[in-house]
DNA sequence: ATTACTTGTTCACTTAAGTTAAGAAATACG
DNA sequence: CGTATTTCTTAACTTAAGTGAACAAGTAAT
């Protein structure tokens, strides 16, 4: 499980024997159960995620009902908006299924930075990167039709449409879950 | 001018007078005429940009027509995508009016980081700050209507509905320009 | 000054998404 | 196992965005 951590880390830098001991001696990992709320609206909190296994998203609530913005999975991280601004969350996160996250805190971040400037090294890079993609994500989102942005995600994450409900994945694409539906029996009708 | 940049680093840094010297002496301000196309379609760069003054917009061609999906105004900054993933842009930058950049290149910041490490945090500050500001604003973007958009964009950045043409503003919040006007028109109907 | 181009509005029509409601299918749970 | 809940689909109707075209106003260019 570690394994997937260092494989991933060694895009960014590459660690030492002990600078990985370093890592696992904190004991981050976390195994967590579908449906589990890590994250609550109004709470504050500094922890940001990094997904091992599973998936978990970003959901508000507005008018009583749920609004899934973001979902993220095997190898992928996030620090939600609030851990950066301090201020309570606008939002909530949670697990889409039973994941093993790791779960670090940004007080204890900047203690291991400063220890180890390679993480600093990597934390840039990660979120220049990360910058980058999510800006293209949402140029295409903002270019595109309902059912382009569902063929896109198709073709992208292919994953994400087996794993995830509908409605969830609906507000993902900006759309009411029965328009989502209607959208994919459209396709299926040109299909054929 | 230059106080205008030292005012916006210090709120991520705090710079010896020597540091800042050794930025002045880069000489990166470059004055530019509205319309000037700074990064193409297809072009590799490595450079960034900041707005002393004036506005600059990320924009494709789809289908043969432009597709605005971003703007950039006094005091922030623009690291295209095609900078950090080194490969050919796949839009356009260019001024929307009369503007003042600072424009530096990937080489020279590395450098520069190396010497100063200070800049490297300050980058790692404000790629975090901007990837969480960008993750608020999509999310934004994806949980409201057209309308909604529109007037949350009123409330935020009533220049921007100012300065910039119409039918780019209407790219920008993923609809067509005659449904822009249409909405307007929509909006001043329900104040009466 | 005239022409050409850009920009914004309006209109009629088409297409697709929102809304409300009902029912079927799948899943969770006692 | 059966019931409750969640999830997904379908349908009829409403609302708003897309499309194509025409026109007016403003701007730039010769």
């Amino acid at each position: 499980m570690q394994d997937l951590l260092f494989d991933f880390i060694s895009k960014y830098v590459t660690l030492t024997e002990a600078e990985k001991n370093a890592i696992v001696s904190l004991d981050l990992f976390r195994t967590l159960k579908k449906g589990t709320t890590i994250l609550k609206k109004g709470q504050k909190s500094k922890d940001s995620y990094f997904v091992l296994e599973g998936c978990i998203r970003i959901y508000y609530i507005i008018d009583g009902d749920e609004k899934t913005t973001a979902f993220y999975t095997e190898m992928e991280a996030l620090t939600p908006p609030c851990v950066v601004s301090k201020t309570p969350s606008e939002y909530y996160v949670s697990c889409v299924e039973d994941s093993i996250l790791l779960i670090s805190n940004s007080d204890m971040e900047a203690e291991i930075n400063s220890k180890f400037p390679k993480f600093d090294l990597m934390c840039r890079k990660l979120s220049e990167e990360l910058l980058a993609k999510q800006r293209i994500d949402f140029d295409e989102f903002k270019t595109s039709s309902p059912e382009q942005r569902y063929l896109n995600l198709l073709q992208k994450r292919p994953d994400l449409i087996q794993r995830v409900p509908q409605h969830q994945l609906a507000s993902y694409l900006g759309i009411k879950p029965q328009s989502l539906s209607r959208l994919r029996a459209r396709i299926l009708e040109k299909k054929s």
